[in-house]
RNA sequence: UCCCUAGUAGCUCAGUUGGUUAGAGCGGCGGACUGUUAAUCCGUAGGUCGUAGGUUCAAGUCCUACCUGGGGAGCCA
């Protein structure tokens, strides 16, 4: 007999017939005539409930059933009498794995996720992270149909690159020299053209330039991959490896690439209320429980709310001078609130600031352009008046930054003396130069923090909780 | 990396100004009861109090260093 998933059992209603199911025990309640099996295969939230009777299967058997446990249950499939629609009434059980009661971590009860990220190998067994997990996979999914639909193509940059230009942050560095009894030159130094691809390298931390080859080539594209920060980044919203999604489209100007990234945003929330409902009820409730003990105004606003309120309003779209001018005028600058004062033009805004802007000002997403030149990336689109960039962050709340993005600058001559400003190697980036040489084009792009999103979308509080394995500096395990 | 904070049973935590044999709930185990819903009730086992020093007649409690977790900041997505 084929086994079923539980996914679909649930929304049969094929009384009467013999079904086989398989997965893992959640709880069980022992009554004296049967037991009553709450079990899981991951497809869905919910679980299925199997009676199962106390004389029939004996308590040998049933012994073996804990929290935890692997069974395969054939049964008939009623309608039940309890909270649930459907049962299974067993009718032979195997108990495929064992799960020693005494040692398995996981209880029918609530855990912290502080514990539950120290048995991240056994945390998918959760109703929070199994229902992360598949958020997560609808997320994926929604990204690449977005992007079919729109008519981009994904694009895989490298993972091992040899540039250290992109400029957004240290680097880790791939090798198989002998760390302990490296190679050396005749200026004693390591001797890189002795490593795997005679030169230094390092994992990626962005794929922007790469792609910015094939968007002028191919119009519009984008990448999805994995990327690696070497940051001493300690905080709820960093990993050291993380997933980024960077489009990139060709004749697209800062308007242009504001209007992609907000529809997108708003495609991958509203993807996730349609597809989804079950698991953000879930996360909801969670959340709403996690937070009952604070104080009413430091709760977050109902996960669902807070999705279809940022999937159906219009972001604000303001530039950096104005932001500047909001929050030199503001309540908390007067009173002297932001613990970094804000000195006017060219002031680095610090998350205070944002989040003054986000969450107290405006109270909805922001979009934040033309930055100031000199603290932004040397590829940035420098505007007419000489001393801003065509950049844009959009900000959201409690996250902050979920998508960085510009205009790049197509000028050649611009390019390169800002390069030459910038300490940037021209000759390692010839390659990238090129395509300002030859039919250069306006061009724009933006860079999504996956797993900021998912965060977002989820309502969790701390980014190593929404990819399984996070990477964080000093923790690298399973 | 900096600031703050915590580390007591498998988990979540309590432990009074330092003072006898360190407690609870949940979970486990045993039993009772029961078409139950993280079932309920009774009983029971389970602890190098993060690690190493120090102060003291006496340290879970005070001091120092280190380790680990959490929150915030910086860097950024």
């Amino acid at each position: 007999m084929k086994r079923q998933e539980i996914k679909e059992i649930l929304k049969s209603d094929a009384f009467g017939s013999t079904i086989k199911v398989s997965g893992w025990v959640r709880t069980k309640r022992e009554s004296k005539n049967v037991n009553f099996i709450n079990l899981n295969d991951g497809t869905v939230l919910s679980n299925l409930q199997v009676v199962a009777d106390v004389e029939a299967f004996g308590s040998e058997l049933l012994k073996k059933i804990n929290t935890g446990a692997a069974i395969t249950v054939v049964g008939e499939l009623v309608e039940s009498g309890g909270q649930q629609a459907v049962e299974l009434i067993a009718k032979q059980i195997e108990v495929v794995g064992e799960a020693d009661p005494d040692k398995y971590p996981l209880q029918p009860k609530r855990h912290s996720l502080e514990f539950l990220r120290e048995i991240a190998h056994l945390r998918f067994r959760t109703n929070t992270f199994s229902a992360i997990a598949r958020v997560r996979h609808s997320m994926i999914f929604a990204v690449h149909k977005f992007f079919t639909e729109k008519g981009f193509f994904n694009i895989h940059t490298p993972i091992i690159t040899s540039s250290d230009a992109e400029g957004a942050g240290e680097m880790f560095q791939v090798t198989t020299l002998d760390m302990a009894n490296p190679p050396l030159n005749e200026e004693g130094n390591i001797d890189y053209s002795k490593d795997f691809f005679g030169k230094k390298t390092n994992l990626t931390v962005s794929g922007q330039l790469e792609g910015e080859l094939a968007a002028l080539a191919l119009s519009k594209i984008y990448t999805f991959g994995p990327t690696f920060r070497a940051e001493n980044s300690n905080t709820s919203r960093h990993l050291a490896e993380f997933w980024m999604i960077e489009p990139e489209m060709a004749f697209y100007d800062l308007n242009d690439n504001m209007d992609l990234a907000e529809e997108f945003l708003k495609y991958l929330i509203q993807y996730a209320l349609d597809n989804c409902i079950e698991d953000l009820k879930f996360l909801s409730d969670r959340q709403q429980q996690e937070e009952k003990n604070k104080p009413q105004d430091q709760r977050s606003m109902e996960l669902i709310e807070k999705l279809k309120f940022v999937a159906e309003n219009d972001f604000v779209r303001l530039t950096y001078t104005e932001a500047i001018d909001i929050l030199q005028n503001s309540k908390p600058a007067k009173k002297g609130q932001f613990q970094y004062e804000v000195k006017g033009f060219g002031t680095d805004l610090q998350s205070e600031h944002e989040r003054y802007l986000v969450e107290k000002h405006f109270k909805k997403p922001v979009i934040l352009i033309d930055y100031p030149a000199n603290i932004k990336a040397f590829y940035m689109k420098v505007n007419p008046d000489g001393k801003t960039v065509a950049a844009m962050d959009v900000l959201f709340p409690q996250i902050g930054e979920i998508i960085g993005g510009s205009q790049r600058e197509e000028r050649y001559d611009v390019l390169v003396e800002k390069m030459k400003k910038m300490d940037i190697p021209l000759e390692e980036m010839d390659w990238y130069l090129d395509t300002r040489r030859y039919g250069s084009v306006p061009h724009s792009g933006f860079g999504l923090g996956f797993e900021r999103l998912i965060t977002f979308v989820t309502g969790m509080g701390n980014i190593r909780d929404v990819i399984p394995f996070a990477r964080t500096p000093q923790n690298c395990e399973f």
